[in-house]
DNA sequence: GTTTATGCAAAGGTTTTGCAAGTGG
DNA sequence: CCACTTGCAAAACCTTTGCATAAAC
């Protein structure tokens, strides 16, 4: 799951921005972070690095990087927004309210809801990224032998 | 849609906390207020009655009543938290990106979807007021005859 | 060289908190 | 009465913005 992969540098010019240290790092620290991180969790990784990096930078640049399609956000719906580099398969995922343990979930699972939504009230649901809090199996059976 | 047909002072005490006037008027101007709605317009309800209550008091109270389940909160990612009072059906929201519309669909409508992640999953999906972005009906038409 | 991006500082906004005074049960 | 609540003020947050400097192209 390697931004590398991709030519994110032309991505970035082709839009009229320039490939900047700083740009390059909070890419790379989005990435490292496996799956979805908080900006606070970020802005950790790229200080490891770079100890002058402001916060104003990384607030710009992950909003210009989700304008350009290399990172997705979420809004979890509890206050903060995570982040998260652009997969090929659209994807959400699931919480646990519990043991915080997060899993990823197929699109498919939701497409029957987007339909069922979109014939309802004509609404077209484009929530790339979501995230289902709730109680995941594990946590489920430990309470059951209690 | 009235507070009057549940026992909310017999709610509130049982949790082992007083009943003010504050914190009557407070669930009346979240009632009053029909749907969903902001902490500045209950803020604006309530001070036409009490011109001496504090934001911080409608916060502790609202906390207070989202705990305790007379009100559910949700964040719909423009940086204010929404309240509504408590129904008896689950519900959500859908949430226009462009004209920032808002509507409200019946949980009727995710219950497919929460039976496919738990027999895919396991997982068990407890969010009881979810927010989802996307395109209205209205944004469509207007967009197909640009 | 231009134009854009950065860091800094400061502002704007929402939400939280410490504390003395007030009030419900 | 006593513990819980309130209002006030201040602080703690999160995010945005203006601007001079620095850097990309």
């Amino acid at each position: 799951m390697s931004h590398y992969t991709w030519d994110y540098e032309e991505i970035i010019r082709a839009a009229g921005h320039r490939v900047t240290p700083q740009r390059v790092l909070i890419l790379d620290a989005v990435c490292d972070s496996g799956g979805h991180t908080t900006l606070g969790d970020i802005y950790a990784r790229v200080r490891e690095v770079d100890r002058t990096i402001d916060r104003s930078t990384l607030y710009r640049t992950l909003k210009l990087f989700v304008e350009l399609g290399l990172v997705v956000s979420a809004d979890t719906g509890d206050g903060e927004t995570y982040y998260e580099i652009a997969k090929s398969h659209r994807h959400h995922h699931l919480v646990c309210r519990q043991c915080r343990a997060e899993q990823e979930i197929a699109h498919t699972l939701l497409e029957g809801m987007c339909d069922h939504i979109y014939r309802a009230h004509g609404f077209r649901v484009e929530t790339d990224h979501l995230v289902l809090f709730g109680i995941c199996q594990q946590c489920q059976q430990d309470q059951e032998t209690l």
